[in-house]
DNA sequence: CTGAAAGCGCTTACAG
DNA sequence: CTGAAAGCGCTTACAG
């Protein structure tokens, strides 16, 4: 492979000239640039990234952690995933992917070896152990998810207790006064997914205000389970005349559940719920609902956090995204 | 952060010392082994990844390399990216996972800056323009998915031709005379996923052989297309009494098509697929199926890469895995 | 506008 | 069993 020293001798100019000709960082003379473009040309080439990391301190990656749980519902991760890996290409950034079982551990060997530059971690929980490994990092992080105690960390996460209020008001309004809530599974919750509770806690504290009757339930993450969660749900209320699904797998059953009961939305029952658009398009959901919007929240902390990198000393950040009501007419 | 000649001093040895105590890589005193590991634990010592990379030109990171197409499913392809993932920690190696739309100069790109010590390419086609790229790669290359020129590369896929027999022969066998089969979308084929038509016509061949009627639909990938299309497919072969689905996005829709119809499986129709074990309990499919193991397959990929890193010259690798019959009482 | 030199934090022949 | 030194391929103050 040629390295820097290679042009600089192809070219005839130093090693510095050359370094500074690839970075811009003093002004190099037409000529002299000219010979650096053939020389590098000529040679194929390409500035050995761990060289530069090395002598820069700056890997120019960006490490990100996930977990994937039984209990979670893979096109969801995926959008995530595919979310963060974009937004960071476009700030100049790779992505080193970490799904190690240990997190803590994961955290501390990719930021203590300086592998990266910072950290995002994605479905972060309630009282999550990999946020002391990041806080005792030096490199900055950004979360997804809205853990109990946020000191020193930004985080990013959808504001589920007003897309809940959002939801109910939008049933209330309609005139609904028995309403059934469908939360994630019950794992989440005991894991400490807390945009179970946040959402579920809002949308009965708001429902309570209307004095309206709201029957919370935990959905299922793995069939034959959802299918039969749902029917069970539904059997036991049969006054219920709308259903807020918080449930990405029970959402995507909900058609086919519904559809096998001979009920017809919205004629006999109101559906509510929140998923992205992308999510709905792949699974055929007409129903209305907030939208999660995975792409804004992972672009939002990516870009946050190449910021903080520049910007250590930046006040602390959480950013609630707004949640925005797309109405499907599955409501009357 | 501390260094490697941090760690000698407080130890009071060479640094050359602690390195060879680090790595294993000559034999240490009992005594001085134990003052390093002091040294190292009082002062929290981590090795710098990128230096020893510099130093070692290794960096122990695979690259990981895939697009997400929209005539894809997420969940099929969350899968193979989480085996990979695993596969690579438990052979020591860290995950760079890039997702840029330009695929061949991604390669390039992670390849020439020496990055990453191998690539594992994902969704392989036909006439992969990522081939010639990973092929002037110093770096080795692994591929999931099977291209017209396998030349110096090691390349690991389902083999879909013996899948299809493996269905088409089952049918034969229970006495279908008149199958249709519905293919992945159209556009699949067209960028030379040959999967595609490596089953189809496996397929096709085979039940002309036993003088059966297969009928070959493309299906689609999007909602509403998927239900749409697979009803207008059953309305134009009323006369078939089996089914044969090589579609991710079509299985997962099929059980609530078929219900819809009121057609009951198997007694008014037959039906047979691909798909993975933890595909099919997310969506609730009860078909007999050939197991298509993305698990086995990307862990194949990372272990073999990892072998070839060191070995260089060992003869080019084609692994097809063998197609499994999952029976699952779908057929009659 | 350009160059010589020190330094980033490791590894590994070479020597003892 | 251990150390001094050169080298991996860059960057960047310092000097001119």
């Amino acid at each position: 492979m040629a390295t820097i020293g290679d042009v600089a001798r192809e070219a005839g100019v130093s090693r510095s000239t050359v370094s500074y000709a690839l970075s811009g960082n003093r002004p190099i003379s037409l000529e002299t640039r000219q010979r650096i473009d053939a020389a590098i040309a000529k040679l194929g080439f390409t500035i050995n990234a761990g060289a530069r990391a090395l002598a820069t301190s700056e890997t120019m990656v960006i490490g990100l952690l996930l977990q994937f749980h039984d209990d979670e519902f893979p096109p969801a991760m995926l959008q995530y995933i595919l979310a963060v890996s974009t937004a960071a290409r476009e700030s100049g950034y790779d992505i080193l992917m970490v799904t190690d079982s240990d997190g803590p551990g994961a955290v501390k060997r990719i930021t203590s070896s300086n592998m990266v530059d910072g950290v995002v971690l994605l479905d972060v929980t309630h009282e999550d152990p990999r946020l002391d490994a990041l806080r005792a990092a030096r490199q900055p992080g950004a979360l997804v998810g809205l853990p109990r105690n946020t000191e020193e960390l930004d985080v990013f996460d959808l504001d589920f207790g007003e897309a809940a209020r959002i939801l109910v008001d939008h049933l209330y309004g309609l005139g609904h006064q028995q309403v059934v809530l469908v939360s994630p599974p019950r794992h989440v919750f005991e894991r400490g997914g807390a945009y179970g509770w946040r959402f579920r806690d809002a949308a009965v504290e708001r429902a309570a205000r209307y004095g309206m009757q709201i029957y919370p339930y935990y959905g299922e993450s793995q069939q034959p389970g959802i299918s039969r969660s749902l029917n069970a749900i539904l059997d036991a209320r049969p006054q219920a005349t709308a259903l807020i699904v918080h449930n990405d797998a029970s959402i995507a059953v909900l058609p086919s559940v519904l559809h096998e009961r001979g009920v017809e939305v919205p004629r006999d029952l109101s559906v509510v719920s929140l998923y992205s658009q992308d999510f709905g398009r792949s699974f055929l959901l007409p129903y209305t609902a907030v939208e999660t919007s995975p792409d804004t929240l992972g672009r939002e902390a990516v870009q946050h956090l190449v910021r903080r990198m520049s910007n250590p000393d930046d006040p602390v950040v959480a950013k609630f995204i707004e949640p925005v009501l797309t109405i499907r007419g599955s409501t009357a």
